[in-house]
RNA sequence: UCCACAGUGGCGCGUAC
């Protein structure tokens, strides 16, 4: 059963939720994580009618299925729904919390998530806590983000990301850089997706030199593999400096499709 | 008791509008 719900998963999880649909009617067995295995598949493929049908359909639900099918709708901006899933789910834990406060978050409804984060979780944890410095600065409170990000006894690179960004896209580049530099003396980990901030800063502000440092340091240093947007970043700046060679050149040997 | 398969956070792509 674990090896036919590992098969379910790769499908369900690529885009193929027909072929996972096939997979769950052919199998010998199903069990509980099979039904949510499938419940995510039509979530993910936007499929919210399907989603639901599943939920119905499933002979037992726990947590994880209640949890699943609130963040289906809270994917798709259906704020009532999902909060009315979590107010019925027979238990919570952080992921069901997490979940709505993000929906809060996402909408924009920063007073709600902060009344949420500040008063009626019974506690938080780093994912809360990111989701609060993102909800910050895209309030544009990004002095109120800092503060968060100062107070926080545990960081990992997602929430040093999040900060990252919340000082690029307010335009406070000094700082974004200045954090970035304090990643990378061995602070936390910087990974792709800081990477791909600081490159589309360098690319803004028309530097060259530092966009290229950067764009090699990447690979040579910390051994990621750049990505469209990396070479997004670097083929903009090098054309819009003048270097149209050079940007032509990088766009025909680079690894990915140009779109 | 622990270990395999399902649910939550940052940039972007995609999808939708």
């Amino acid at each position: 059963i674990v090896t036919w719900n590992a098969m379910l998963t790769a499908y369900a999880q690529n885009g193929h939720v027909d072929q996972a649909k096939s997979i769950f009617d052919a199998m010998p067995h199903r069990n509980i994580v099979s039904w949510t295995t499938m419940l995510t598949g039509y979530a993910l493929s936007g499929n919210l009618a399907r989603t639901k049908m599943v939920f119905d359909a499933m002979p037992e639900k726990n947590l994880v299925s209640w949890t699943a099918m609130e963040d289906a709708y809270a994917r798709r901006g259906h704020i009532e729904e999902a909060k009315h899933m979590f107010d019925e789910m027979p238990q919570r834990d952080m992921f069901s919390w997490n979940v709505i406060l993000a929906a809060y978050s996402e909408l924009g409804d920063f007073h709600q998530a902060k009344d949420l984060f500040e008063t009626m979780m019974p506690q938080q944890d780093l994912i809360s806590w990111t989701v609060m410095l993102a909800a910050h600065a895209q309030g544009g409170d990004i002095t109120g983000a800092k503060k968060l990000f100062e107070q926080m006894p545990e960081r990992d690179t997602v929430l040093w990301g999040a900060m990252l960004a919340s000082f690029a896209i307010k335009g406070r580049s000094v700082e974004a850089m200045d954090l970035f530099e304090e990643m990378k003396v061995g602070v936390a980990q910087p990974d792709e997706a800081c990477f791909s901030v600081v490159l589309s800063l360098c690319c803004h502000h028309g530097k060259v030199y530092a966009s290229r440092c950067c764009f090699v340091s990447m690979q040579m240093d910390f051994g990621f593999s750049a990505g469209k947007q990396h070479y997004c970043s670097m083929v903009d700046v090098l054309a819009r400096s003048g270097y149209v060679a050079e940007a032509e050149e990088l766009v025909l040997v680079m690894p990915v499709v140009p779109d």
